[in-house]
RNA sequence: GGGCGGUUAGCUCAGUUGGUUAGAGCGCCUCCCUUACAAGGAGGAGGCCACAGGUUCGAGUCCUGUACUGCCCA
């Protein structure tokens, strides 16, 4: 379990496996120097198991649990950074409820892609210039299974190098037993409900896969292609066939009546079966019921009235081929039609296509084409831009085809995944994908599920060669279940593969087994995935979910937006310049935590995001800016050992980064609890930075360097420091695991409570320290000293240079003068020359800041031009006066008694405030006539 | 064709029950290598929140419409 420590020191792992400090934390942050070390130790100590935390007594066995599975992503290759995003939200959620105490799983895993690995390793096989069936089935399906080993180890790899907290001892893979049993489990309890089927419809088929794909895996494309205007003759008195050959020119010789119509894809003529025109077309009605002569072929078709036919579209004529366009399918089954396949597998047409047999389909609509025009059937032709449907993973044109697959009758199933998002058992964040997700149900069709595949779950459905019937049970069958005979062989096709990953949030936890995780983690709390893929997958995770378990497999689904490149495309593995956009490659140059909380906090839930360098720019500075941080903490907390909050000993500073904490706990809670990642962690940025750094801890210079104060006076500044430093690293943890944990791994013993940071408790807060007058009055200070500090600036005085101040504190005296030390050390004032009083002569030559009731003089001798500062002050008061004119506008207004009480108490507070500002810079000015 | 987003500083983006003078990072201007940090510090400039109406005491935020742009579905 020890490591082995690091050359030039930082942290060194103690026999225990823990990390000691046996040096000063480095210059800089260096995330390369902690990140694979820690992720190591984290892993090694057994942090991501749940079982540990029970170990550890954190949790209790019965007590609150959370569990979220990852989306698997595809063993085709690396991954990208929408896998990253995806790891960084889920990541954060687990962290966050892992030190909220929830027993906490994350399990981890990935997808065995059917057609997408297919098709890579089909392309490496086509280097060795081989095709899958020059091997057979097994020895294919073993080269994939290598593809997929080392393809899953990469992955495991950049998964572990972004820091997430999954328990790899859980890890699932959609092809190991257990998920092909839950597979087979599924596919035989929906075949004997009936609600799986096989049967011979119009499917999409891609001819280079060879293989039926699903509705979903068609991606339009938008195609500069023509309208070919062609006609067809019609047989009359005068006309009743061709007698010439098709091609000679005068095949449709002696015709003298002919319909019209305009197609866009004129090979499939060869299947055509009738032409159909509107039913009220004036232009064709008369048409109606009379037959055509098909082209080519010489088929009687009918003309055939059917309501889907577009008058406008074309010559108001469509031609109709069932068996490949799906709207013709349909117009086909309404008016009993023959459905004739004119194309082979790989969109050849095959022996029905007459002339033509053999020809590729755009080889063949060329030819056709010029056929057409040779026997004077070619009207003209149009440019046309339509959408073509292609293959989602291989980009070919989809062939629609009828072809004999299965289906999962999904209809039932949708009705029930709606009624669990309706009835609230499942919600989607953000809501308004809840829409999407209805609108897509509603309208949802049989799900083809088959596919000439061979690398994936075989279809468990075994064919009598005797009686023809079909068998499907949970073991495989020796002898039909029908007949007894022996004489049977297994369906040759696999399964999609989103089939399996629909299981995926049960079957990975040990479903169909009654396992004691499934009955522990089962209903998962969130599905957290990007929204692109919400019908692809999330969808038909609740409906098979549903299905299976009588339960929805979600309580919440968070969909975040899509990473897209600094143009805005989506980033996807068939880019180019795809090695620009590896996570590793960003997390060498900016560190995991800069590309975590970059892309935590560029965006917002489901909108998408560019991904800019200058942000992982500013992510990293901000990690560094942390590290300064501690390492000021550290340097100067050493040696203490009084570490508890001595609230007697607290001075105005204290207080207010004291209150400014809690609020950040209650806010950045409150904020997790309502999925607003991105602005919790921007709260935690701002006050680490801005508040923590740049004005606590530069307060805390104030004591800490003061020679005449004792020790035990500067321990309740250390204590705060670290007390606060300590709690920001808890809130900062989730987005940013590496850092934090390396520096609270370097605070004293005393100020943490357990072994890890990431096994440490959520913080609480604590009203009690919630202190408003601390917060008003250490306001006032820093308005004073930015106030003071602009003046130095305008007035040119050199940065080290100590002045004089006089400050007419008013009502705020008593509490000011207590701020001596800080103002002088901030503002950079001489001690000596500064005097705080109720009221005091404003001096000559002097600038003046004003700060409600408070005012400044800084008597710049032989600096302040009195003209200039006549100009500063009247600018300062022309913009008061304005600000007071609107805010006594509104409060002699309705506003005054019509919004709440609180807001116009607001209001008039500010009021007085203004004028108060305003009478000190008329007497300044005053003084300077 | 239907539906859903987006339009906020020069750039990339936040802004969740409507309520101070609309914020951040980067960039820009001035100054500073001050013993946590130049991956930094101090100060500063920069916005009719796409446009037009409406609701309201009050609108970046809610409603209607328009323009441009992106996505989903057919």
């Amino acid at each position: 379990m020890p490591l082995p420590s690091l050359d030039g020191g930082g942290f060194l792992f103690d026999q225990l496996g823990r990390f000691t400090m046996n040096e000063q934390l480095s210059k800089t942050y260096d995330p390369a120097e902690h990140e694979s070390r820690l992720y190591q130790w984290w892993e090694a100590q057994g942090y991501f198991r749940p079982e540990t935390q029970v170990a550890l007594g954190l949790v209790s066995e019965d007590g609150p649990r959370w569990c979220i599975t990852m989306p698997p992503p595809n063993v085709t290759g690396v991954l990208h950074l929408g896998h990253a995003m995806t790891a960084a939200v889920e990541d954060l959620m687990t962290r966050y409820y892992r030190m909220r105490g929830c027993q906490t799983l994350f399990l981890p895993g990935a997808d065995h892609a059917g057609i997408a690995t297919q098709n890579v390793v089909e392309r490496e096989l086509a280097k060795e210039g081989l095709t899958r069936h020059d091997l057979n089935r097994d020895q294919f399906v073993e080269r994939c299974w290598a593809w997929a080993r080392t393809s899953l180890a990469r992955i495991t790899e950049q998964h572990k190098r972004l820091g997430i907290s999954c328990d790899w001892t859980r890890e699932r893979f959609t092809l190991d037993d257990g998920l092909s049993r839950a597979v087979r489990t599924a596919f035989v309890r929906l075949y004997k409900r009936g609600l799986i089927y096989r049967g011979a419809y119009l499917v999409n088929w891609c001819p280079r896969c060879e293989s039926a794909v699903s509705d979903l895996e068609v991606e339009p494309e938008e195609r500069e292609s023509h309208l070919w205007h062609i006609r067809y003759p019609i047989i009359n008195g005068d006309w009743d066939g061709p007698r010439a050959e098709w091609g000679s020119g005068r095949w449709a010789a002696g015709a003298t009546a002919f319909i019209q119509m305009a197609t866009t894809r004129p090979e499939t003529i060869l299947g055509d079966t009738a032409v159909a025109v509107h039913p009220d077309d004036a232009r064709w009605r008369h048409l109606i019921g009379q037959t055509a002569i098909l082209p080519v072929i010489g088929r009687r078709i009918p003309i055939i009235a059917d309501e889907v036919v577009q008058p406008e579209f074309g010559s108001g004529a469509v031609k109709v081929t069932p068996a490949h366009d799906p709207t013709d399918n349909e117009i086909g089954i309404r008016h009993g039609l023959e459905a004739p396949d004119v194309m082979t597998e790989t969109a050849h047409i095959n022996e029905l296509g007459g002339p033509y047999a053999g020809q590729d389909r755009f080889a063949c609509r060329r030819n056709i084409v010029a056929d057409f025009e040779r026997e004077g059937l070619l009207v003209k032709i149009e440019p046309y831009t339509h959408a073509v449907g292609t293959c989602q993973r291989c980009g070919t044109d989809i062939e629609p085809r009828i072809s004999t697959q299965w289906f999962v009758h999904v209809k039932p199933l949708a009705e029930a995944a709606m009624e669990a998002v309706r009835s609230g058992a499942t919600a989607i964040v953000p809501e308004r994908e809840e829409a999407r997700f209805f609108h897509w149900m509603e309208n949802i069709r049989p799900w083809c599920i088959s596919r000439q595949l061979w690398w994936g779950h075989r279809i468990p459905v075994w064919y009598c060669d005797d009686c023809g019937e079909q068998t499907c049970e949970l073991e495989d069958p020796t002898a039909c279940a029908h007949c007894g005979s022996a004489h049977i062989h297994q369906d040759e096709d696999v399964l999609d593969t989103w089939f399996s990953s629909g299981l995926w949030s049960f079957s990975t936890l040990g479903w169909p087994e009654e396992t004691a995780d499934l009955q522990r983690y089962y209903p998962t709390d969130v599905r957290e995935t990007g929204y692109d893929i919400l019908f692809f997958w999330v969808a038909r995770e609740m409906m098979l979910g549903i299905a299976m378990t009588e339960e929805t497999p979600f309580a919440t689904v968070y969909l975040h937006g899509l990473v897209r490149n600094e143009e805005g495309k989506k980033i996807s593995k068939s880019m180019e310049n795809i090695a620009e956009y590896d996570p590793l490659h960003i997390i060498v140059k900016y560190g995991s935590d800069a590309l975590r909380y970059t892309l935590l906090t560029s965006s917002t839930p489901g909108l998408d995001m560019n991904l800019d360098q200058r942000r992982l720019e500013g992510a990293r500075n901000f990690a560094n800016k942390v590290w300064q941080a501690a390492r000021f903490v550290l340097m100067n907390s050493a040696d203490s050992d009084r570490l508890d909050l001595a609230f007697d000993g607290v001075q105005l500073a204290d207080r207010w980064i004291l209150s400014r904490l809690n609020r950040l706990i209650e806010s950045v809670t409150r904020l997790f609890e309502s999925y607003q990642y991105g602005e919790a962690g921007r709260q935690i940025h701002d006050f680490l930075w801005s508040e923590y750094c740049d004005w606590y801890l530069e307060a805390s210079k104030v004591r800490l360097y003061d020679d005449t104060l004792a020790e035990a006076d500067k321990d309740v500044t250390r204590a705060v420091l670290l007390h606060v430093l300590e709690t920001a690293l808890r809130l900062l943890h989730p987005f940013m695991p590496f850092l934090t944990e390396a520096l609270w791994q370097a605070l004293p013993d005393a100020m943490r409570t357990g072994e890890a940071l990431m096994m440490a408790r959520w913080p609480e807060p604590n009203a009690a320290l919630i202190d408003d007058a601390a917060e008003v009055h250490m306001a006032t200070v820093m308005e004073l000293i930015r106030s003071i500090r602009n003046a130095r600036a305008e007035y040119d005085v050199m940065p080290g240079k100590r002045i004089p101040a006089l400050v007419a504190a008013g009502g705020a005296v008593n509490w000011l003068d207590g701020q001596r030390d800080t103002l002088c050390f901030l503002a950079r004032l001489d001690p000596d020359g500064l005097t705080i009083a109720a009221q005091l002569a404003p001096p000559e030559q002097a600038a003046a800041v004003v700060v409600g009731d408070v005012a400044a003089y800084l008597p710049l001798a032989g600096l302040v031009d009195l003209e200039a500062e006549r100009e500063r002050l009247t600018k300062a008061l022309v913009e008061l006066e304005g600000r007071i004119a609107r805010s006594e506008g509104l409060l002699g207004g309705e506003f005054a008694h019509k919004a709440p009480e609180q807001i116009v108490q607001r209001e008039r507070d500010k009021l007085t405030e203004m004028q108060v500002e305003k009478v000190k810079l008329e007497e300044q000015l005053a003084m300077l006539k």
